[in-house]
DNA sequence: TTATAAAACTAATGATATTAGGCTTCACCA
DNA sequence: TGGTGAAGCCTAATATCATTAGTTTTATAA
């Protein structure tokens, strides 16, 4: 029945990505990503309901990629220890690398922007089992949640240029997840 | 020779500090601030060279009240541990009791919205001797930094509903900070 | 009393998202 | 083989804001 599409929605989903890291997301107009296709703004609620649509199909695929990134990184590792320093060293390197995507995804100011329950879960998975073996199950969440924090809290500052004293963001952020597992181990 | 003010800037941002708490920060309009002033929207240009220096104010404002807020907590402690473990909790203590504005304070999806240079300075001083205390002079800027880190990056966590796991955030939240303090101080 | 300047107003402009309504193409079925 | 209908596109219109332009009001200083 169709008509030939011009545009199919996981182009404009990585179209709208690379607008966004390109140019900030407050250039990204739906009358730019539609005009990147050729074709006109209105066109493109054929293809999400509404910008809010299109802005959750982009931190969707943000946080797929993130996921993946992760679990490349400890592909081959097997001191616990060492796979969760690895692993928070490659969720901070994945965000300096896509600043303004990874901020998007934990953007609060626009609603309607949750990511699905299921994000926090899958990106937890991975890292999970390498706590348990330093803190043991019980405390297996709460330290999780910790780390997680410490990376994330880390990159925003860092990304929003709240570090302004000087000194190296990677020496500080290596002695800073060290401390963290030195004093999850200690207990 | 004016005219009698209707309206002080200060009050503007009071009044925007309240509505973004109530209403959300996307149902702060020009009109509406105006509107509660009893004035059209127009003369806020008066106020505010623009919505983003508003926004400037309310986030200067919101910045000193943390300030206030932290040295507060830490008024009559004397360990140094105690004072780092004091000042992270009242910190998230304020950042939950202020969600909106705190975020705004930390959002990078508006440009033009940085915060003084000095903020950051001053956030840290109260921080930075009990620190030094805990782990010397030399590491004393990292430490923060990651001390920083792992408390805005709970609360950004929290505030945005990514800990759905369950159990109590309040454990968990003390359950890292004190990892991290314990790590900081087993070097 | 009057000139002035701050502070407000009304009316327009411009940028965007969104909605309404209609045209075009092509896969499928009779 | 030809008709149909739905998908995908378009233009035009609407609504919401922020912002600008130009004008009016009024307390005070001279």
């Amino acid at each position: 029945m169709p008509y030939p599409a011009q545009v199919q929605a996981a182009d404009l989903t990585q179209k709208a990505r690379e607008l966004i890291e390109a140019e900030g997301l407050d250039r990204l107009t739906l009358a730019a990503l539609a005009a990147a296709f050729g074709i006109a703004a209105p066109s493109l609620y054929h293809h999400f309901k509404n910008k809010t649509a299109l802005l959750v199909a982009v931190n969707e695929r943000t946080g797929a990629l993130l996921i993946e990134h992760l679990q490349a990184a400890i592909a081959q590792m097997d001191d616990a220890r060492d796979r969760i320093s690895a692993m928070l060293h490659a969720y901070r390197a994945f965000a300096l690398a896509n600043p303004a995507t990874y901020g998007l995804v934990f953007t609060n100011t626009i609603p309607g922007l949750q990511l699905d329950p299921a994000f926090a879960e899958a990106l937890a998975l991975p890292l999970q089992a390498a706590v348990a073996v330093v803190v043991g199950e019980a405390q297996a969440l709460p330290a999780l949640r910790g780390g997680w924090a410490l990376v994330h809290g880390f990159v925003l500052l860092e990304l929003n240029g709240q570090f302004r004293r000087g000194g190296d963001l990677d020496v500080a952020f290596t002695v800073a997840v060290e401390a963290y597992i030195r004093g999850l181990a200690a207990v």
